[in-house]
DNA sequence: TAATTTGCCTAAAGCTTTTAGGCAAACGCA
DNA sequence: TGCGTTTGCCTAAAAGCTTTAGGCAAATTA
């Protein structure tokens, strides 16, 4: 019984591709023991608990997601810095259901600064610097996009425009059409 | 020993508190028979099982909500009608974050077929009576529309706008202001 | 009141989590 | 190269959740 190579880092990969595969909440730390062919207790070493490995799972998700977008926002800037950030969501969204969800898990204060939460809002607030909003209304903004990624995302990967009729990605384009229109027509207060 | 009074209906609904309580991945049966006093198994004659509880109380969250959504419609139009709708959410949400957590669960067809989600759909198109628009700009809208409600409020309830600045309400009013503003004007195609 | 249904029980098996303690492989250094 | 230390995976065990099977007594019905 030789040793497999275990750590924390190739624990929290391989939990990240079971997340994909069979659902964020059935990423468990026996599921993974099996998957490395090895004793559960032996995971104990690498990983505090189920909840420190979901955490990490969560954080390299939302990492990975944020270096995607700042390679998508490079050089872009407008409408297509808008359009680019967006499809980074979608698209890892779709690639990788699992790793979406552990993406919204609720993380505690320390674990969500150590995270890469701050940097999807410093994304987000780059995409609007091609946008002429001034304070409050840029954080307005910001929450406005996060929003409608956030949710055309989850609704569309949990089914929640199944019955077709005009297609996702035609609606997912107007969608980004009239963002685009309303920021560069934000309605001033009254 | 005598009885207690169990029935589908009682656990349902008592699920549907603990998981305004204690968060709804946290709804078990253990949890449920340890409320009622009383053994595990006795449930297992009103409930299935596990998956079978949590489809219920999704069930029973979406019911709720669309009965809210009615009353608020009822006699609206135009952005008193969106503002309405809008806030039926949100509220819901605040008050029962079990619940909401619940209504979000991705039923099977059958079991979404039964429920209230055809009637969270009727009700944003009777929403978007109020302003002009026709196929497939209507879906296109019910869609952003239903993106923006999920979105801002699972990131609000989340705590994904937590560092203040702008208070949320605030941020809240102005969206539903920029909505507005963007169904009256919606973007021709091209 | 007798017969039937129903409600909650005990028992038991299987799975997940987590801790404690052990042995041997790998590593670091003289 | 050999020795000591660290590290990685192990066995063992306790505790909690899920689910099924079968039993007895209370409630319902006739």
């Amino acid at each position: 019984m030789g040793r497999v190579g275990l750590s924390t880092d190739r624990l929290v990969r391989a939990g990240a591709e079971l997340a994909d595969e069979v659902g964020f909440d059935q990423v468990t730390v026996s599921a993974l023991a099996r998957r490395f062919d090895v004793k559960v207790a032996s995971l104990y070493s690498h990983v505090k608990n189920s909840d420190d490995l979901r955490t990490r799972i969560a954080q390299l998700a939302l990492a990975e997601l944020a270096d995607r977008g700042d390679l998508a926002l490079a050089g872009r800037a407008g409408k297509d810095a808008l359009t680019a950030l967006a499809d980074v969501y979608r698209d890892y969204a779709r690639e990788h259901p699992g790793r979406y969800a552990a993406a919204q898990l609720r993380l505690d204060p320390e674990a969500a600064a150590a995270s890469a939460g701050p940097r999807h809002a410093r994304m987000t607030r780059a995409v609007l610097r091609g946008y002429d909003l001034t304070e409050p209304d840029q954080t307005h903004a910001v929450r406005l996009l996060g929003s409608v990624f956030h949710g055309y995302v989850s609704l569309e990967l949990g089914g929640g425009f199944s019955h077709s009729a005009p297609d996702t990605q035609e609606t997912w384009t107007r969608i980004l059409d009239a963002l685009d229109t309303l920021l560069r027509n934000w309605p001033p207060q009254d």
